[in-house]
DNA sequence: GTGGTTGCAAATCCTTTGCAGACCT
DNA sequence: AGGTCTGCAAAGGATTTGCAACCAC
C-alpha cells in the first residue's frame, strides 16, 4: 500500500487539494483532524480516511514531514517538499503557539561532531526538532508582566 | 485530578511498585504496556488504568519524563527523578534499538546561545531529544556489511 | 472519617483497514 | 481494462474516565 512496496501513485483531486492546503500553510504543523475540518469549511470535502492515507503516502515520499508533539498524542504534518534539500535541516517548534520554523545553524554541525566523538552517537540531522519559545511569544509574555 | 489542581498525592503500594520498576530501568524508556506486562510476569499486578494514572502524575511532578517517539504512536516513560537537577539536560534516542542515553555537551549551550541570537528563539533545554544511532547499533551494522 | 486511589469496564481519541464503487492512465 | 484511490463504516490500539469499593493519612 506504500511506495516502498512499489505501487505507482496517481494524481487525484483529493491529493492536490491536500497538497495545496499544506503548501499554503508551510509555516504551521497541522493535524489530520485540522486538515479535514478546514477543507470541510471550504467545501472541499475529503474523507477522513483519505486524508490519513495521503498524509502517510506524502510523508513517506518526503513531501511532508511528520511530527509527534509530546503534549497531545496526535501527529502533525507540514509541507517540506521543496525545502528538504537545502541546508535547513532542523526545526524549531514554539511550545506556546506551535509555530514551526526552519533553521540552519553552523553550531549544530559542531554539536553533532562533538556528540559523535564524546558519546559515540551518530546524530540524525534530518530528524532534529528543538522546542522553546519563539520571539513573538516571548515578547507577548514580557508585555503582559 | 492532578497536582496542578492542588491535590495531595498519597504513597501507595502501586506507586512504589512502579517507581521501583522504573528506577531499576533508568537506562531505558518504557511504555505503559511494557510496564503492565513486566509487573504482571513478576506477580506484581497493577491495573492498567492505575499505571496510566501514575505515569501521568509522576511525569507531572517531574519524577518521570515522557517521550513520544515518532515511529510508534505510544508514549514512553523514564525515571529522571534524581538526575533532573544535574547538567545532563538532553537525551539521545537510538532510532534502531530505542535506547535512551543522557548526555551533557557544552556545544549544546553554544548552540542555544547562537539560536537565541540568530533566530530569536529561546530553546527549552529540558526538552531536547536528539535521534540517531548509538555506537552498538552502528557497529552491529558495519559488521553485517 | 475524609478524600485520594484502585481496578474494572466502558468510553474516548486517533488512526488504520475492509470493501464496493469510482477514478486515473 | 486494470490497478489505484475514495469514502464510509467498522475495527484497532492507546489512553482516559465513571464508579463503587478500598486504603492512606
Amino acid at each position: 500500500m506504500n511506495n516502498i512496496s512499489g505501487i505507482k501513485r496517481r494524481n487525484t483531486k483529493q491529493k492536490s487539494i491536500i497538497l495545496d492546503y499544506l503548501k499554503s500553510n508551510k509555516d504551521t504543523h497541522l493535524t489530520a483532524e485540522e486538515i479535514v475540518d478546514s477543507l470541510k469549511s471550504s467545501n472541499l470535502k475529503v474523507g477522513k480516511a483519505t486524508v490519513y492515507r495521503l498524509l502517510n503516502n506524502l510523508t513517506e515520499e518526503g513531501t511532508l514531514r511528520k511530527y509527534v508533539l509530546s503534549d497531545n498524542l496526535c501527529s502533525c504534518y507540514q509541507y517540506v517538499g521543496d525545502i528538504e534539500d537545502c541546508n535547513r535541516h532542523y526545526h524549531l517548534v514554539c511550545d506556546e503557539c506551535g509555530k514551526v520554523s526552519h533553521c540552519d545553524n553552523a553550531n549544530m554541525n559542531k554539536l553533532a561532531q562533538s556528540i559523535s566523538q564524546n558519546d559515540s552517537f551518530d546524530l540524525n540531522l534530518q530528524k532534529i526538532i528543538l522546542y522553546g519559545k519563539c520571539n513573538k511569544c516571548t515578547s507577548r509574555r514580557s508585555k503582559k508582566l
